[in-house]
DNA sequence: GTTTAATAGTTGTAAATGTAACTATCAAGC
DNA sequence: GCTTGATAGTTACATTTACAACTATTAAAC
């Protein structure tokens, strides 16, 4: 049944990504929200804040591909908690330079550490080398 | 400034894979939304359907990791715009059979046409070798 | 054959998201 | 120094989505 000839979503390349970026980010994404009621795009600012410091929300925007809408609404929830604070920026009064509180902080490191067990897991999975083969293949497809 | 020692948020696969599938499939997504105005959870219901012929709803989800609400929807959806039809199943009553009608397949066929030029494009930032193990290693990550 | 548990699929509701429009500020041109 | 256009970030609203609860039907237990 069904056409045959020149399609195989089976080897459909971006359908194969997604679908395997939500396998492997699942249980992952499961834990932050259980154990600390993060969001996704929550994490992802954490994450970007807690590895490179202070950034700006269009900074985030554009290391993390995220719309700046949802980044402005993950900073604010992040802000309420007392997770992250602004400072204005001496020269550019639209500019906010963001970054984690020491609470903020101390909650990034505990997540990293489960992100570390996680990703070991998958790299083990794949075997050291093919992994940086893996790693290299998708730099090589985002590269715009 | 951050921690360094264990994570690396460029190593960490779930967030890479995540980010190129997104990057990746984004251009493909606009297309399909510009062209025929369907949703990623339709124009997924329709790219199974067409390749594996008649499924139930069940099958859909487990094939193609979708939570069945978003199925439900995306087939009523399909349904009113008369690209797909539902059959009663002989031996049970809560089982669906559903399959394209003419239109749906002809509409399949042509947003499989696009999506073959994308995917090889995709193919050619790789080369057909390391496309080859690119695919290997996502099947090896997702393998449970 | 009647109760109980499981399954296929749908619907209600709250939360998350995308889009566009908005405010505030800055830089450039003149 | 005003006007025009660009930029940083927020907010409003419509659409999607997730989660739980639901209906209908079947299979199992007894």
């Amino acid at each position: 049944m069904a056409q045959a000839q020149e399609f195989d979503l089976e080897q459909f390349l971006p359908y194969r990504i997604v679908q395997t970026g939500e396998a492997v980010s699942r249980d992952f994404y499961a834990y932050y929200r259980r154990e600390y009621a993060l969001t996704r795009p929550e994490w992802r600012v954490m994450a970007h804040l807690g590895q490179y410091g202070a950034l700006t929300a269009r900074d985030i925007c554009g290391r993390a591909a995220m719309h700046k809408t949802k980044v402005s609404r993950a900073v604010a929830a992040l802000e309420r908690r007392k997770w992250l604070k602004r400072r204005p920026d001496d020269a550019d009064n639209r500019v906010e330079w963001l970054s984690l509180t020491p609470a903020g902080e101390k909650a990034h490191r505990r997540i990293c550490g489960e992100a570390a067990r996680f990703n070991d897991a998958l790299l083990r999975r794949l075997g050291a080398k093919e992994a940086r083969t893996f790693i290299d293949l998708l730099d090589k497809l985002a590269a715009r």
